[in-house]
DNA sequence: CGCTGCATTGAAATATCTCAATCAATGTGG
DNA sequence: CCACATTGATTGAGATATTTCAATGCAGCG
């Protein structure tokens, strides 16, 4: 069931069938994108959103001077443009890192959801308000660390990430950013950006890291060095639907 | 009414007299506060939410080893903790920097406005989604620019949201922030911080700084320096509530 | 073999931090 | 009114962090 990872992810708790069932079926189709490509420009009018069902996608602004900035990267079970339903248009450009599936969500199809279900409106919120956090959290890494911090800081919460959907395996982070990637992420350059992979590496808190390949093999170093807990990514505590009542 | 700030800054756009009077019955209370109080703690359960009518308001985070770091700024028309009303808790510590009023909105309030109204809970969400898009530029600004056009952004935002509540008179930013703050939300230490203050001077572009007055001499100069556009501050075109009909 | 894309290294140029001191305004007690 | 303390702004100078430019290494691929 495509809802699996949303739940798992970032509501963390259980929808009834019902629910799951209502999202499930507001999904108008399913489409395949292929690595490395643009999907929603800034501005663009939007009439769907989407959920990201397989692969990750990177939300980035291009500066003027041509330098890519990430400003946050969306796995599977992250609605990749929700906001964009309440918004209707980007602040940021949209595009694949790897091949990916996504699931269209017309607007018009979440606005009968919600007719329907003002839980199910909740929900959605909090997941919108998930990304808000995660902005937080990263102005605070950007702010407070170092760059070598910084890094580790935006490995360990991939990590989390992937480790709260299933997707790790203890070992390899299976996202295969470049180092450039990471450097554009990081507001390094890239050379930097090398030279703080390889003291993580004399750290003995990754291994390798060639061709998109990066083997974890000291989370808790790494969480540790860039004060890193993954409160952030669950709003504190989980989503307390019930506590949020119908009147 | 209390709510005319809240539609100036964030909704631009009227609600009905009849939603006005809905949100303006949810105020159980009106609070007051002095200058440089803490208000909220970070992960606190929270029953309610509140709506900054008057002052200035800081989101931070204490690092541990005391250094204070910004995360946001809020000003009247802001509601400072509404996404408390979806999570429960803060990922963060909330304090004032003035004098503040405050106007208080049970979540049980806010439950029953949102049953009686989609249109209003989209409203709120709406406004929720703001602060991810200012977050999601301030994320650009740290990785993109040197610590001057930081500076020079971050007074843009502060300009152009005071303006747009028409709390702006064209020349001092009235917001008594020390030199100390600006170097807690940029990121940069405040001696560095002071260093970018007289650049910003040299260039024209501001002119005194004295007990936490501010005046703006050249504010295309700031926003060209930083590559500032105030886009991100209306969600890119204003919201469009309409559009979310429900079905 | 000779590309090409990405990772790595070296070294000089900048940006920023840290520590320490000074300055200016303001307030307080005598 | 003066002496002194306090707070915030400013300056100087050496230490670090980071960038930039330029070159090299390394692997896959036609």
């Amino acid at each position: 069931m495509i809802t699996e990872l949303f739940l798992k992810g970032r509501l963390r708790q259980e929808l009834s069938a019902a629910e799951k069932s209502v999202i499930e079926q507001s999904i108008s189709r399913t489409i395949t994108l292929g690595p490395r490509e643009t999907f929603i420009d800034a501005g663009q009018r939007l009439e769907n959103s989407y959920y990201l069902v397989e692969g990750q996608m990177l939300r980035y602004v291009d500066d003027p001077r041509g330098v890519r900035q990430l400003v946050h990267i969306s796995v599977p079970g992250d609605f990749v443009d929700l906001h964009g339903y309440a918004m209707k248009r980007l602040d940021h450009d949209l595009g694949t890192l790897t091949e990916c599936t996504l699931a269209e969500f017309p607007h018009e199809a979440l606005s009968a959801m919600f007719a329907g279900s003002a839980r199910l409106m909740r929900a959605m919120w909090f997941s919108t308000l998930l990304d808000a956090s995660m902005h937080r959290e990263w102005i605070r890494a950007l702010n407070g660390l170092n760059s070598e911090a910084r890094l580790a800081h935006l490995i360990a919460e991939l990590v989390e990430r992937m480790r709260l959907i299933g997707r790790f395996d203890g070992r390899a982070l299976p996202i295969p950013l470049l180092q450039r990637d990471y450097a554009n992420a990081c507001g390094v350059s890239e050379v930097h950006c090398n030279r703080c992979f390889s003291n993580l590496r004399a750290r003995g808190l990754i291994t390798i890291s060639r061709g998109g390949r990066l083997e974890v093999s000291d989370i808790e170093g790494l969480q540790q060095m860039a004060g890193f807990t993954g409160s952030y990514l669950y709003g504190g505590s989980s989503l307390d639907l019930d506590v949020m009542q119908d009147a």
